[in-house]
DNA sequence: TCTGGGGTCCTAGGACCC
DNA sequence: TCTGGGGTCCTAGGACCC
C-alpha cells in the first residue's frame, strides 16, 4: 500500500502570491510595484516586491503600512481568483488525473506513472509552469519529491517563481539543516517549545527519540513531527478529497449591536452557507457557531441534528438556538465577530431514512439495517439513525 | 496597534452501547 | 448485580495552514 517510490515524482505546485499575482496581472500599471490585497483592516496577499519590505499576509493593515507605506492597496475580487484557480487547475488536470486540490491556489499532482507516457518529473514540471504562465499569466512554483510532505518544503524553499526536485536518497541532507518552522504542522507554538528545548532544526529534532517527541508535543503532534523528520510519509495524492465543513464569518466591528443587529448578521451568514451547500450538493448535521469577542477570545458552540439538512430555516434555527445559549457572555464581552460553519456533511442524493424504534429494541438494529441493504444496496447505507419514540435520543452508527 | 475569512486535524471528557 | 474493556459520537477548545 504504502511502497517507497524510487523516483520523485510527486509535484507541489504552488501560485506565488496568488491574489496579488493576479491583480498584477490584471492592472498592469502594477506590475513590479508593492501591491498588498486587503480590506484596510488585514494583509490578504501581499506581492513579492511588498514581502520584500517585511510585508505578510494575516498582518494587521497598520502594520503593514509601517512597513511599506508607498505599497498600492487592492480591494479584493474574489471571483476573479476563483476563476483564475478554475484555469490553473484546468492545466493541473490536464498534466493528470492525480490531482489534489489543497487550497485555492495549491495542489499535489502524481506524475509517477507519466515517465514513458511524457517524460521525467522535471520535465514535466517545467511544462506544467511555462503552461500555467502562457494560458493564465501566473507566476507559479514547484517542489518535487518521493513524499507529499517533502514536495511542499521544495517549493517553499524554490519560491517564488522556482523549480526544485529533492533527488531520491538525498532527502535527509537536505532536509535536516533547514529551521524547524518548515515542517508542516510547526506553527508558534510548537516552535517555541522546540526552541526552548534547544531545538532549531530538523536535524537536531530528528535525533529525538520519537517518546521524547510524544511527551513534549502530545501523541499525534509527536509522533507526526518524529516521522517527518525522518522523511517518512506515506500519504499517497488523493484527487478524490471532498471538503469536510462549510463556513462563513462575519466581523461587525467593536462598538455594541444590538440583538436584532447581531440576529441580522447571523441571518446573512446562515444564508451563505446554506447556499453553498445547496449549490454544492451537500447536506449538513452539525451546525457550529463561532463568536469572537472584544478581548479577541473566540468560543465555538455546536449542536447535531438528527438528520442532514441544507435547508436555511432548520440551520438558522440551531444557530439562533446556538447564539441564545451564550447570550450572556456575549453581553459581558462584546461580540465582534459572527460565524457559522457546517460539519458532517453528506452528499444531498443520499439516501435518508429515520427509523422509529421503541427504545430497548437495540438489538433489532441489524436486521433493520439489513433491510435498509436489501432496498438500496450496500454502497448507499452510511449511517443508520435510530430515533426512540420517547426520549427522541439520537445513538448514532456507522457503517459496520 | 490592530488583528479577515476560509479551512484541517487533534484532544479530552462525557454519554452511551455492546 | 456488579464490573470492565472496547468502541463511537458529541461537544468545546486549541493549533495550524493559506
Amino acid at each position: 500500500m504504502c511502497s517507497v517510490r524510487e523516483e520523485a515524482s510527486i509535484l507541489h505546485a504552488d501560485l506565488d502570491s496568488f491574489y496579488a499575482s493576479v491583480e498584477q496581472r490584471d492592472q498592469s500599471e502594477l506590475k513590479g510595484r508593492p501591491v498588498i490585497v486587503g480590506g484596510g483592516g488585514v494583509v490578504l496577499a501581499a506581492s513579492y516586491e511588498a514581502k520584500a519590505f517585511g510585508v505578510r499576509g494575516a498582518m494587521s493593515g497598520y502594520e503593514a503600512r509601517r512597513l511599506c507605506p508607498h505599497a498600492v492597496w487592492v480591494a479584493p475580487r474574489m471571483k476573479a481568483y476563483s476563476e483564475a484557480s478554475e484555469a490553473v487547475f484546468a492545466v493541473f488536470r490536464d498534466t493528470t488525473p492525480l490531482v489534489e486540490g489543497l487550497s485555492i491556489d495549491e495542489a499535489f499532482l502524481d506524475v509517477g506513472g507519466l515517465r514513458r507516457l511524457v517524460g521525467p518529473p522535471v520535465a514535466i514540471a517545467t511544462t506544467l509552469r511555462a503552461r500555467v504562465r502562457d494560458e493564465v499569466g501566473l507566476p507559479i512554483t514547484v517542489g518535487i519529491a518521493r513524499t507529499k510532505f517533502l514536495a511542499k518544503v521544495a517549493s517553499d524553499v524554490a519560491k517564488p517563481d522556482g523549480l526544485l526536485e529533492v533527488p531520491a536518497g538525498t532527502e535527509l541532507d537536505f532536509l535536516h539543516p533547514l529551521p524547524v518552522e518548515r515542517l508542516w504542522g510547526v506553527g508558534p507554538k510548537t516552535s517555541a517549545r522546540l526552541h526552548n528545548r534547544g531545538i532549531a532544526t530538523v536535524g537536531e529534532l530528528a535525533a529525538l527519540p520519537e517518546a521524547a517527541l510524544v511527551s513534549m508535543l502530545g501523541p499525534a503532534a509527536g509522533r507526526h513531527l518524529h516521522a517527518l523528520a525522518h522523511h517518512r510519509d506515506p500519504r499517497p495524492v488523493e484527487p478524490g478529497r471532498r471538503r469536510r465543513s462549510i463556513g462563513s464569518q462575519h466581523a461587525i466591528g467593536r462598538r455594541r449591536h444590538t440583538r436584532e443587529e447581531v440576529d441580522a448578521v447571523l441571518v446573512g451568514t446562515v444564508d451563505r452557507v446554506a447556499r453553498r451547500l445547496r449549490s454544492g450538493h451537500r447536506l449538513a448535521r452539525t451546525v457550529v457557531l463561532r463568536l469572537r469577542f472584544d478581548d479577541f477570545t473566540r468560543i465555538t458552540r455546536s449542536h447535531s441534528l438528527p438528520v442532514e439538512t441544507a435547508h436555511t430555516d432548520e440551520l438558522l434555527a440551531v444557530a439562533r438556538w446556538l447564539l441564545a445559549e451564550t447570550q450572556e457572555l456575549v453581553d459581558q464581552r462584546g461580540l465582534t465577530a459572527v460565524g457559522i460553519s457546517v460539519t458532517n456533511l453528506i452528499p444531498d442524493d443520499a439516501v435518508q431514512l429515520v427509523l422509529p424504534f421503541a427504545k430497548g429494541t437495540g438489538s433489532r438494529l441489524d436486521a433493520a439495517l439489513d433491510e435498509v441493504r436489501d432496498r438500496f444496496g450496500t454502497k448507499s447505507v452510511t449511517r443508520a439513525v435510530l430515533l426512540h419514540a420517547e426520549d427522541r435520543s439520537v445513538p448514532v452508527l456507522p457503517d459496520p
